[in-house]
DNA sequence: GTCTATACTTGGATAGAC
DNA sequence: GTCTATCCAAGTATAGAC
């Protein structure tokens, strides 16, 4: 099925890798400011001052390129996010921290290149199983954030945490898009403010029963099998 | 600045508004069934079983067919979701109706057509300007539902009616956007259900409370000027 | 491993006959 | 208004010299 490529990681002479190195960080920078439509094999060079030749050297195809540098964000984004929220314990000061971060990744462009390649895939159909591979660490990581901060509150017997994960990282997505179709849109920053005076008001109404309930809601019927 | 088109709505002479018509849903069909990816003059005209030059005879160009492609389902999906929800008074049944209607688009394919459109602007910018403008719509509707239903709850103080439609729409579309990466990730069925479930749970805090408040929240400062 | 040159394909768009 | 034939640009990818 696949071209016979050279080979995925060449030997580890001189600057071998290093090229390697510079390739995927062009492809990085053209993604961020030129956006995916603007993104070829030709621009790709352009940026980062070498041969075009090379991407297919060292990659085989423009979209295995695409793919690393997809790989290669997501990871590190990722990454960013938990080792920001390891100590965290409340809710709060999870938001203030989740804020910051998201204000630095718009800042500095980090979310442009994943919502450029998720938005790319519609254009270029291989990528989407790609993404989907690369979007799973972040729904099993804030479903594993959802489910630390609800529980013992009342919300935990009506959120499901899985669920839940979809839809804030749906949520993320789509304020992405939408800022990144209208920049004057800003979506997401007044979010992030609402988010917070909500919890300030509801915060008092559920973190307030630690254990033994007092006056606990009734459980709503679940008129589904639990997932997962 | 425009090539200088014939013009865009030719005589009204036998079957020429007819083809202009047979046009359009030969895009939005091959958009719903092929995709973004999938969708050319070439592809559309072979669909539609006419020659792909009548395309730029008729609408100047691709894109300017796509655009009105877009504004046509766009409009037509919400007029849908207008007339449906008019005579709704409680949110409940606003809610049922809600997921009805976005059960029929999906298996009719409608929203497949927008997504694949929102999408397909970062490989063809000049699409987003026209995206925003057919947003614009879906927006202030979701925001008068919002007042709407939030009018005289303790929510009403908390929640900003146009950033909540702006996120409500955001989700919307990220939702649309990672079931169609991953059809099988199912995210937006489920998020109907526990809306309706929280729904039925916060219900008697909140509507109990028509106009006096026994108790009422106290209101939360604003850190922020309040928009628009 | 890197370069030059070029083959090949796709797809938007136009000319001009009918 | 519609068709055939064709032009042209952009972009992926490869061959082969260095």
């Amino acid at each position: 099925m696949r071209k016979p490529r050279p080979k995925d990681a060449p030997g580890n002479e001189s600057s071998a890798t290093s090229t390697r190195e510079r390739i995927i960080s062009a492809a990085i920078a053209t993604l961020r400011e030129d956006g995916f439509a603007g993104t070829s094999a030709r621009s790709i060079a352009r940026r980062g001052d070498f041969n075009q030749a090379l991407i297919f050297y060292h990659f085989g195809t423009l979209i295995d390129l695409l793919v690393v540098a997809l790989e290669r964000v997501s990871a590190d984004r990722l990454s960013q996010y938990q080792t920001a929220l390891a100590g965290v314990t409340d809710l709060g000061s999870a938001l203030v921290i989740a804020r910051r971060q998201y204000d630095a990744d718009v800042r500095e462009g980090h979310i442009t290149v994943l919502v450029e390649l998720v938005a790319g895939a519609s254009s270029v159909p291989q990528l989407a199983p790609e993404i989907v591979r690369c979007l799973e660490p972040w729904l099993s990581f804030t479903e594993a954030q959802i489910r630390r901060f609800l529980r013992g509150t009342a919300l935990a017997s009506l959120i499901p945490p899985r669920e839940a994960a979809q839809a804030v990282v749906a949520l993320y997505l789509g304020m992405e898009l939408l800022d990144h179709l209208d920049p004057s849109a800003n979506t997401a920053k007044p979010l992030f403010i609402v988010a917070q005076r909500l919890h300030r008001a509801v915060e008092p109404l559920l973190s307030a029963q630690p254990r033994a309930a007092r006056g606990r809601p009734r459980r709503v019927p679940i008129d589904e099998p639990r997932r997962r």
